[in-house]
DNA sequence: TATTGTTATACTCTATAACTATA
DNA sequence: TATAGTTATAGAGTATAACAATA
């Protein structure tokens, strides 16, 4: 006689996020390797030169409201690119309390080289699919996010 | 005149690996609230127990095969759980290197009560797409899976 | 009083590798 | 020699909150 089960398995390999977290270290791995390799940058650090290569001049309170990252994690990344000499601020005049930042000239080198690399790892990866196949993926993504977030409120 | 770009931009907010992770963190933690509300577990012991809930008996080493955690993620995670009294063991008799490991009654309780949860809630969260597009999800991450594990090789 | 950004602290997680016991 | 599992240790990352400067 077999065990009773009182509800469905959960079988690990076939649950979805099981399975969506296995797929997005493989991914983050990926990228990872372009941005640590030559230049040791931490995936925070990374961010940030990503969001000050595009935008210049932003303020540690406008990056926490363009990435997922919060006052001190960004305070720390600055720190350590700082005294890497990637990033060098001004304050703001009008409100003392706001430092602008900007990429130093050997940020921006490093922002010119890493990002083509990234950029072309993410195509890489998206061979994986057809033009059609990743618009999809997209949207069923853009879905589940709204449903995600909605049910974290 | 504007600063000339000599490559494509990346907009991070429109960046695959970007946004991908920023999704696996929602359903994360959409799945962690579950665990971690009431009996406190961690990520591991999560998943050590639904391994374990799943298949009695299994060794560390089986463990490690099943999951994405190493040897002494493994051993960390049954030792908090052994003085929980979530989890017994038991020396494999043929081979002394090997332990055994059981839930205990009151690791298989909490088992019963968790695994409804956790499956409701991934149940809510693919509310958000139909079945066929839950299918279609399936299949290109699939794909996508695959070419991330070859990338990485 | 409220906000920006820094710093302190304690905690969790991770990675590497040395270690034991068994084979 | 090789394998299963434990332990030590240092580093990275996280969360909470107190703090200084400015508004």
């Amino acid at each position: 006689m077999q065990k009773t089960v009182k509800h469905k398995p959960l079988i690990l390999n076939k649950f979805f996020p099981y399975r969506f977290s296995i797929l997005q270290q493989a991914i983050s791995e990926n990228i990872a390797s372009v941005y640590t390799g030559e230049f040791d940058l931490s995936r925070h650090e990374w961010r940030i030169l990503a969001i000050l290569g595009e935008q210049s001049g932003l303020s540690a309170k406008q990056i926490t409201l363009l990435t997922s990252l919060e006052k001190m994690q960004i305070s720390r990344a600055i720190n350590s690119m700082r005294s890497n000499e990637l990033i060098k601020e001004t304050v703001n005049i009008k409100d003392k309390r706001f430092t602008q930042l900007y990429l130093t000239d050997k940020g921006q080198k490093i922002y010119q080289i890493l990002v083509p690399r990234v950029l072309n790892k993410e195509k890489e990866l998206l061979t994986a699919l057809s033009k059609d196949e990743q618009k999809k993926l997209n949207q069923l993504l853009d879905k589940l996010h709204q449903k995600a977030t909605l049910l974290l409120e």
